[in-house]
DNA sequence: CGATTGTTTGAGGAATATCAATATGTGTGG
DNA sequence: CCACACATATTGATATTCCTCAAACAATCG
C-alpha cells in the first residue's frame, strides 16, 4: 500500500467524524467505492486564521472539505477588485469550481483557526475513470455547489439591504440544518467588511440593519454569534425589497 | 449506421456553418473525435419567439447551441420570483448547468425567432465514456459557462446603474468579438423588463441610463440595435460606482 | 495598558425606486 | 392601408433607501 494511502480503519473514522455524510462525495456510491474513495482523503489538517488554502490561478491539486472553522472564497474581478464569492462552514467542499480546467478560479482564506480535509485531485481523477458513479456524483456536486452560490448571489441582487442580511442569515441557518445542526445560533466568522463585500453594501449599513433586526427581537447578537429568535419573521424580512418584476 | 446519425459530409457542413468554432465542444479534441461528435448534432431547428426550449425541472435530454436569434434563461427562486440568469446569442451553449444531475435548473425562452442546434445527451454521455478528452472539455465548458455568468452577475452586484448597463453592453460586445463578429452594433433582443430583471433595477432607470449614454454620444440606439460609438468611454462607465471594498 | 483594528452611531446628500402620465411601437381586423 | 387596442418604452415629480463622511466606541494584540 502506498504511503499516501491510509488504513481503512482510520479512514472510516475520519469520514464519519467529518460530518459530511450525504453532502460529501460518498453519497450514491457502493460500499466498496466509498472505501476506495476514503483512502484518498488525508486527515484534517489545522489551518490558521488568515491563511490562504489556495490562490486564484493555482493549479488544482486537491479538493478540500471544511472540517472545523470557517473559510471564505474570493475572486479578483475584471476591474481588479476583490469580490467575495461565498462563506464555507464544516461539511462544505472547496475547490469544485476549478475542477473543469484544473485551475482554481478563486482564493480560499481561513476566517478563523480550523481544520481542513484534503482530497488529492490526481488520485481522485484516476478513481473517476474507474468508478462510473463517481463522475456523476462529482459533476452533481460541482453543479450544485455552483448553482447554490449563484442562486444566493442572484436573489441578493434584487433585494433591499434588509432583505440581503435576512437572506444570508436564513441561508446560513438552513445550511446548518442540512448538516443536522441546530438552526441557531449562527456564527458570523467573517468581518463586517467581508459581509459588506459579499452582500454588496457598506459596513455601516450592515450594522444598522443588524441593529434593526435586534430591536425587532428577531435576532440577538453576542459578538460573532447570532441567535435567531423568530425564524418566520426573519424569512419574511428576507423577502423584503425583493422587487416583483413588472410584467 | 443508426437513423439518428447523419453522414459525415452533412455534419462537417453543419458544424462549420454553426460558427461555434473554438467555443463549441470540438475544441481540444482530435479530428477523429470531432467527427464522431459531430454525428450527434442535429441540424439547427427553427424556434419561435416566446417558445420555451426547456423548462426548469425538465429532465436533461440534450445540450443546445444557439444558431441564430437570441435566448434568455431564467429561474424561479426560493421566493417564487423569476430571476433572469443570462442572455444567449449565436454560438452560445444552453443547458450545461443541468449536466450535473441531468435536470435543467433554468428555463430557456426564445427572445426572437431563431434556430437551435440540439446535441442529444444520452449519445453525448456514451461518447464521453469513450473519448477521454471530451469529458475534460465538457467540464471545462460547464465550469466556464457557469463562472462567466457568475462573474458578470457578481460584478453587477456592486455597481451603480450606469455601471451595470455599461458592463452588460461591454460584455455583449466582447462576446461578439470572441465569435469574430464586429464589436458593434449589439442587438438587445430582450425587453426592458428582462434587462431590468437581469440587472436588478427598474425599467425606468434603464431608460434613463440609456438616454444618458446616448447624450454623451457613447452609444446610439435604433430600436433594439445599440451602436457603440466610444468603446473606451463605455468601459470607463462600466467601472463606475464599483465600490472599492473598505479595508 | 497604548496602538491598532474593527464596529457602531449620527447627519447630510446622492442615487434610484415609485407613482403617474405620456409617447411610441406592434399586431389585428376591417 | 388604416384604425384601434394593447403592449412596451420614455419622461417627469416625489419619496425612500443607502451611501458618504465624520466621530465615538469596543475589541484585540503586542
Amino acid at each position: 500500500m502506498p504511503a499516501t494511502f491510509r488504513h481503512l480503519d482510520d479512514v472510516q473514522q475520519a469520514c464519519s467524524h467529518c460530518s459530511l455524510a450525504h453532502l460529501c462525495l460518498p453519497y450514491g456510491l457502493g460500499i466498496g467505492d466509498v472505501k476506495r474513495l476514503e483512502t484518498l482523503v488525508d486527515a484534517a489538517k489545522p489551518i490558521a486564521r488568515g491563511t490562504e488554502l489556495f490562490v486564484q490561478g493555482d493549479k488544482l491539486t486537491a479538493i478540500y472539505a471544511v472540517d472545523s472553522g470557517a473559510m471564505k472564497t474570493s475572486m479578483i474581478d475584471a476591474e481588479g477588485l476583490e469580490q467575495i464569492m461565498g462563506f464555507y462552514y464544516p461539511g462544505d467542499l472547496l475547490g469544485l469550481d476549478g475542477m473543469g480546467d484544473e485551475v482554481h478560479h478563486c482564493t480560499a482564506t481561513a476566517l478563523e483557526d480550523g481544520h481542513i480535509c484534503r482530497i488529492p485531485f490526481d488520485q481522485l481523477d484516476h478513481l473517476v475513470d474507474e468508478v462510473p458513479g463517481l463522475r456523476r456524483q462529482l459533476m452533481r456536486l460541482m453543479s450544485h455547489a455552483l448553482s447554490d452560490d449563484e442562486q444566493l448571489l442572484l436573489t441578493l441582487g434584487r433585494k433591499s439591504s434588509e432583505g440581503r442580511i435576512a437572506t444570508l442569515l436564513v441561508s446560513l441557518s438552513r445550511r446548518r440544518l442540512m448538516r443536522n445542526l441546530s438552526a441557531s445560533p449562527v456564527r458570523l466568522s467573517m468581518k463586517r467588511a467581508d459581509l459588506a463585500n459579499f452582500l454588496g453594501m457598506r459596513i455601516e449599513t450592515i450594522s444598522r440593519v443588524l441593529r434593526r433586526l435586534q430591536e425587532c427581537e428577531i435576532i440577538a447578537i453576542d459578538r460573532a454569534v447570532v441567535s435567531i429568535l423568530d425564524f418566520p419573521a426573519l424569512e419574511a424580512w428576507s423577502a423584503r425589497g425583493a422587487w416583483v418584476a413588472d410584467q
